[in-house]
DNA sequence: GTCATTATTCAAAGCGCTTTGAAAAATGAG
DNA sequence: CTCATTTTTCAAAGCGCTTTGAATAATGAC
């Protein structure tokens, strides 16, 4: 079989102990031992076993997600690899490793305290948080290191997040199309449950009620956020008696499907009629080159599970600690998609 | 601190070989003791830690995926949640978890081997091959049970994989795009390193070759396959003497893109200009509803993901058997995106 | 050279589980 | 009621590491 420290101490003429000390760099080991062990190491290609090496020190050096199989689209979305390519970035800094368990969405909780129980985890991160989310409170209760990207509103008790300033990108997205003199302004928004829906909408709310615009719930259709949503909802705002000369997307991918109803219905983007859509700087999926193809309220999502996985290495290294937050801004970014509302419309 | 073994067994006045028998379901135990057990274990939410578990039997319960930080398009692409989505559905179903390893590009192969030294995993992924991929050889070389979404061209010794026939899916594309009376294809391919861009490319150059059409080599172009990338090339080609009547996209992230272009260009597709794409079947991104708005070669990533996961749990639960191998064929459906040449171009 | 300090090294226990080999209890044939 | 068999349960070893408390070696003051 493979090396393990018994084999390397003796092949050292060393204690596993001393061994062991040499390689975590404590200071009870002489220099030139710790070189001789270190060498032998490396000529051996030995690494403790980690899971032997987990029990003794407690420390699982893993992060775990979890993801509720029914969510598909929310979880198993293009998101997804954006942001977790971000966290495994931090991970990777810090030594840590990360693990996916997949649920059924009835077994959400028991999942949290099987991982738990197994010792199987460090710490978890709570993708997707919906308002109100129960698993809050779960996780609290459990005493297992977490840190939620996103919010949840109407949840009272504390806990670490990190999130973007949905509220205050729509509003700012929604002045500023009414700046450009739309009054009927739609809303394609991601599933109603989801806080960032929630908030996005707020935002968007907020700024017609400042400006005395009516607000027309006819112009607010929220479901997940593919391509095909989009379309749908356009093409059937279009056929409105009196359609919107604006639109506000949650998501590149509902507002290429925007784009796409809009183009069939023969009218010109920015022109016709104008959109905005939040950006979430996915790497493959680039608002344009230079000129922003949409305009956008943009905010990195890779970067956001950077700070995420930070921020939860950081609870776990220090436990009992308040709780950590951090809001990130989105920039409105400047394309094409928009211009003056249309004259006699 | 949390319910373990021993303690369990006390709290039952019984040994812990009787509990941990009990609960794994050994022969050995009376059913009136297992059923006692089993009830107390529920009592206490008692989940074995699984650090103690995985040491004391040798198996990780754990598969591992490792992710090279540098190719990030490819790799923390549109496909990669779909595809981990469908894996982690097998997983869940045979009891394991998954893994995520992030790693500099130039320290792959020091991954796998610390990966295999440290026993995390039962066995690995291999995702997004390149023509002469190394990571074969050298998983092959540690013994560690792995299988490959998709192939090698170039890599003699065996190995088990599961891959879409990517040759005769192109090669098939590229045949209707020529009954439709189209001589000027284009192809936009993946980065040319990767083995499924290399048999998309065979595919289109043996249709081309087997009806005597002239391979025009500034008709191919070869990128990360980005929205950004589809649309550059497209922009790009449309504006040459003799643009191509007919394009051949790898992605439907890169369609996007090439649709873009062909609308701005102020053309149809369709009409002017027919597209087909391949088609990953991704959960947000899905093809139109009805109709479909590109002909495409289609193929579900996340049911590959399924399917490569299954036959990694099948080939660790049966070492030393022979490779296995899986052929998907990819299914060619129309949508509105084809239509016959224009006449006179 | 001696003895108190300090620097190194070590043996053994412990992390929480599985599993081997042995012991105890139950069963049944006679 | 015995004694051989079969069931059921148990004590202890082992998985590969860390860490405690003790032992040994090196150092330096006198």
């Amino acid at each position: 079989m493979s090396i393990n420290l018994k084999k390397l101490s003796e092949e050292l003429g060393l204690s596993q102990t001393t061994v062991s000390r040499a390689l975590n760099g404590y200071p009870e080991v002489k220099e030139a031992t710790r070189l001789r062990v270190q060498q032998a190491a490396d000529k051996f290609g030995y690494r403790p076993n980690s899971r032997a090496k987990g029990l003794a020190t407690g420390r699982a050096m893993m992060i775990g997600h979890v993801i509720p199989s029914s969510t598909q689209h929310e979880m198993v979305n293009p998101v997804f690899g954006d942001f977790v390519g971000g966290a495994s970035e931090a991970y990777a800094r810090y030594g840590y490793d990360m693990m996916f368990t997949r649920v059924q969405d009835d077994t959400e909780e028991s999942a949290y305290r099987e991982l738990l129980a197994k010792r199987a985890v460090d710490g978890v991160i709570l993708q997707g948080p919906s308002v109100n989310d129960p698993r809050i409170h779960l996780l609290n209760e459990l005493g297992l290191p977490f840190v939620v990207h996103g919010r949840s509103t109407g949840v009272t008790e504390g806990y670490s997040w990190v999130d973007v300033n949905n509220k205050r990108s729509f509003e700012r997205a929604t002045e500023f199309l009414i700046d450009l003199g739309h009054r009927r302004i739609a809303l394609i928004n991601g599933l109603e449950q989801m806080d960032f829906a929630q908030r996005r909408r707020d935002g968007y709310l907020s700024a017609l009620k400042a400006r005395g615009i009516d607000v027309d719930p006819s112009l607010m259709r929220a479901d997940e956020m593919t391509e095909v949503f989009g379309h749908h909802q356009t093409r059937d705002m279009l056929r409105m008696e009196k359609p919107p000369t604006a639109i506000l997307a949650s998501s590149m991918i509902s507002a290429i499907g925007v784009r796409r109803a809009i183009e069939e219905a023969g009218l010109t983007m920015g022109r016709d009629i104008s959109v905005i859509t939040h950006d979430d700087d996915l790497s493959y999926l680039k608002n344009g080159q230079d000129v922003p193809i949409f305009t956008a309220t943009r905010s990195s999502v890779r970067k956001a599970g950077e700070i995420v996985a930070e921020m939860l290495i950081e609870r776990i290294h220090n436990p009992g600690q308040a709780p950590l937050s951090r809001m990130l801004e989105a920039e409105l970014v400047l394309g094409r998609s928009t211009g003056p509302a249309p004259q006699g419309k």
